[in-house]
DNA sequence: TCTATATTTCGATGATTCTCGAATTATGGG
DNA sequence: CCCATAATTCGAGAATCATCGAAATATAGA
């Protein structure tokens, strides 16, 4: 994932309503939400919400698909993959960065690779 | 992690040169660089960096340290692993998100953990 | 103290973002 | 065709962000 594509994620997740939206549809699955329900979980009002949907779409983070009147919006896990390998790539110095592993303050000691 | 401070956090990193500042702090190691350094080799005015350093301190991804004259900056590594971490619970069903293993795009069939 | 270096703060400007009601588009049913 | 539902687009306002030169602050050395 190319630095460019990776801010505009960050900046499409960097916002309150947007950040909780995600959180929804990754719960929901594959199967995605619609905006309308969307918009009634967070109470903000289908305008704005739109918007935010349009912000995340535009970053790659969720697809959507038409079903009848409603649009299904749903968390696109291979971005987010994505995002989460250049994050560890390029800012935990390419360690697994997680409970796991934490993201070591400096290199390994020694290089026990080599 | 709470949730403002991730939108802060990933707030910081959605601009072009604060996510390349933050990424040569990360290579910089505990080390860190001082604020003309990061300015120079980013081409970017000395008031425009410091604009920016402190957008990223305030989010809590960097810390700064008199050195003489300078002022250091450097990763606060905790604070990456907290957002990873945050967004790995969030964001990924829970899964580690790496190479190692992509976020599944739903559970996993079985509950082979029960 | 005077001067040079390193950085931040101030101030002004332009650009982008967020919000939300009103109007518009798309779909489905009677 | 008409009406209701679901969503988006439009338009205007407020708020925040990004930029950068000039001025201010802090440190060090002669």
């Amino acid at each position: 994932m190319e630095a460019a594509k990776v801010i505009r994620a960050l900046g499409a997740m960097a916002q309150e309503h947007r950040l909780a939206a995600y959180r929804l549809l990754v719960q929901a699955g594959p199967g995605g939400m619609p905006a309308g329900a969307l918009a009634e979980a967070l109470g903000v009002p289908a305008s704005s919400m739109s918007f935010h949907l349009a912000q995340l779409a535009n970053a790659g983070l969720v697809t959507q698909r038409r079903q009848s009147r409603s649009i299904i919006y749903a968390a696109d896990y291979a971005a987010m993959n994505g995002l989460m390998a250049y994050l560890t790539e390029n800012c935990c110095q390419g360690q697994a960065c997680s409970s796991e592993a934490a993201c070591s303050p400096t290199l390994p000691p020694a290089k026990d690779v080599a």
